[in-house]
DNA sequence: CGAAAGTATGTAATCGATTGCATCACCTAT
DNA sequence: ATAGGTGATGCAATCGATTACATACTTTCG
């Protein structure tokens, strides 16, 4: 009987087991997600019938009925950059230490990206989204949720002040103020700063430290010297003709990520001009290449691992109920200045 | 009757767009998935039942009954590699216009990656795999698949020779010899090869390239200077100390991608030793930072961005039918040398 | 001894969308 | 006028797992 089926057959489903086992398939079921509530030898022949068949649960029908698909969805701004791909991977490390699925869902400029997260999640694909993506609005989105306040939702790196909603972000002003410190500390008093995308909070927050350490320090904020990027090496490069053909460019940058850095650099270097004896410049992130670049590139660290690990974590803890959904909290992990061989002193005071 | 429940209300489902517009489901359904069925008036209606309710469909619900979840698997060894990361953004993209999709899985050496794909598919969650990671023991995972005949899989950069499976991949043997010859060509007679992880085919198919190169070229193969690695930076570092270490190092190294190279190039730099001076250099892949590191560096360019959108398209096609499951091909793409200044003649012949 | 509580299991409704088959209205050709 | 065809729609079974409730049996204790 059993057999005879061995070729062609269907993917075995809960109803084999039970028939296999010669039990209902409401005890399969409780055997398998809570076996204290069956007895040991129902249990043991059960488990020698799932073995038998090969069953493996449908996770369709599994989150039809049980209105969770155990999938988060993990909203980025650019998969393709290493700092992220990096918090990827701490986020998925996490999910598939608990059994969860990762969703990925890049940002696509030409999509309504608010309208798509919102599809994963009323679709029932997904029952939370971990979002890394600054550009969303936010505000609109969660306008558009027909249940915004319950919706399982953990913001990282960004935030929305007063939100309530759960954050895990970096203390970018703090950060962007010790970055432009260390340059300060160093003697430059021409400093300038590479932004990262606008509209972001991470570009307006690491230009506020930029600006304040310049205040406190009684220095001026030159506007000319606040210069747009978008995190990509492109913009690095861009700036750095303009500091070549300024008649008196500043002494250093700091700039809003390593990508930017490593182009500006490198651009430099391509002219003549070297680093850090003709310009002193400061990275954000730290990514991988950052201690192999030439120079070795000063750098403000974001804990990347930590990132990905603990805004996983908050998201998963919610939906497994372990964390009230109703009591956010901002976590604020700190980023640390890392000194290599891209910045010192000014040649000529 | 419609207003009263606009707070506190359910998702709506499929049900409530019938009851708004008057119809069944079995109407309401046709009309969203194949419009030509219904009638012109009829779907207005529905549509307009459709916005007034805000439904949306219930993949879960959907998934059981098609048996197919719209869903594809990336597995991938390393997403925090960039050369992987900008792979799977562009399959994402593939993807996401086609209303896929995309779960991601890495590699995590403590569990049994066989099984893990394997119950994927098995468990309905995902309807093909994409698969990226080399070390996976794909006979195996086809020995514990009961159907594996049928499984809709894509392999990507790797390949089994002879599994009759579909495959991209790019010309390893052929990108590693003319990597070398490069560097014969330069007038370099004593070249080390650093190796790719091993048990990976890209290894076995770079390191085969390097040797027949050399064999044409009448050089011998000195085990000795083919090194170990795994695609890590770390190894480029160790590989270098090796070079200090011995009396007389060879004048170039061929690294089996740029992440190596570059950690090669730094630790040489770091003591005091200068890329092309002392030592030439040729990577592989050409990640972003390629050109814009300290050198430049030369390296193979291996056409990510097709690998991630052809091994996509593959994989969809074959899910939506547009392609026989059984009628596999091998699509192989070309490497491109990318000449920049880390390759040079040896400075004492 | 008998009521109450506890344990193990079964029955059947349910989750929400899809689809084979049946039905009905209307049209056309012989 | 009738048979056959076509187009639009509805009915109800179905996908596979979960779970509220019911049932049967066992243990405990006054």
């Amino acid at each position: 009987m059993v057999k005879r089926m061995l070729s062609g057959r269907k993917t075995p489903t809960i109803q084999d087991v039970a028939r296999e086992a010669g039990v209902s398939t409401a005890t399969v079921s409780r055997a398998l997600s809570s076996p204290e509530r069956v007895s040991r030898s129902t249990r043991d022949r059960i488990d020698q019938a799932v073995r038998m068949t090969g069953y493996t649960i449908n996770q369709a029908a599994r989150s039809l009925r049980k209105r969770a698909s155990n999938t988060i969805l993990v909203a980025l701004p650019d998969i393709g950059n290493p700092f992220f791909s990096r918090i990827l991977e701490a986020v998925e490390r996490e999910a598939a230490a608990r059994q969860f699925n990762v969703l990925v869902a890049n940002r696509r400029p030409e999509t309504d990206q608010a309208t798509r997260l919102l599809d994963y999640m009323q679709s029932n694909s997904a029952d939370g989204i971990l979002l890394f993506d600054g550009s969303l609005d936010l505000e609109r989105f969660r306008g558009l949720a027909r249940d915004s306040a319950h919706m399982p939702l953990v913001v990282a790196c960004e935030d929305i002040p007063g939100s309530g909603l759960a954050t895990v972000k970096t203390d970018n002003v703090c950060a962007g103020r010790r970055a432009t410190e260390h340059l300060l500390s160093l003697g430059h008093r021409r400093i300038a700063h590479l932004l990262g995308p606008s509209g972001n909070v991470l570009t307006t927050e690491r230009l506020q430290g930029y600006s304040e350490a310049l205040s406190a320090a009684g220095l001026p904020i030159e506007r000319e010297w606040i210069i747009p990027g978008d995190f990509h090496m492109e913009n690095g490069a861009e700036a750095a003709q303009r500091f070549r053909e300024s008649e008196s460019p500043p002494t250093a940058i700091f700039c809003a990520n390593d990508e930017m850095a490593i182009g500006f650099i490198s651009e430099m270097q391509r002219h003549g001009y070297l680093c850090p004896r003709d310009v002193s410049v400061v990275g954000f992130d730290d990514i991988t290449l950052a201690a192999r670049y030439h120079p070795p590139l000063t750098t403000m660290r974001q804990p990347t691992e930590e990132l990905g690990h603990i805004s996983a974590m908050t998201l998963l803890d919610i939906l497994e109920g372990k964390r009230a959904a109703n009591a956010p909290r901002e976590i604020i992990l700190e980023s640390q200045l890392v000194v290599r061989e891209s910045t010192a002193p000014p040649s000529h005071g």
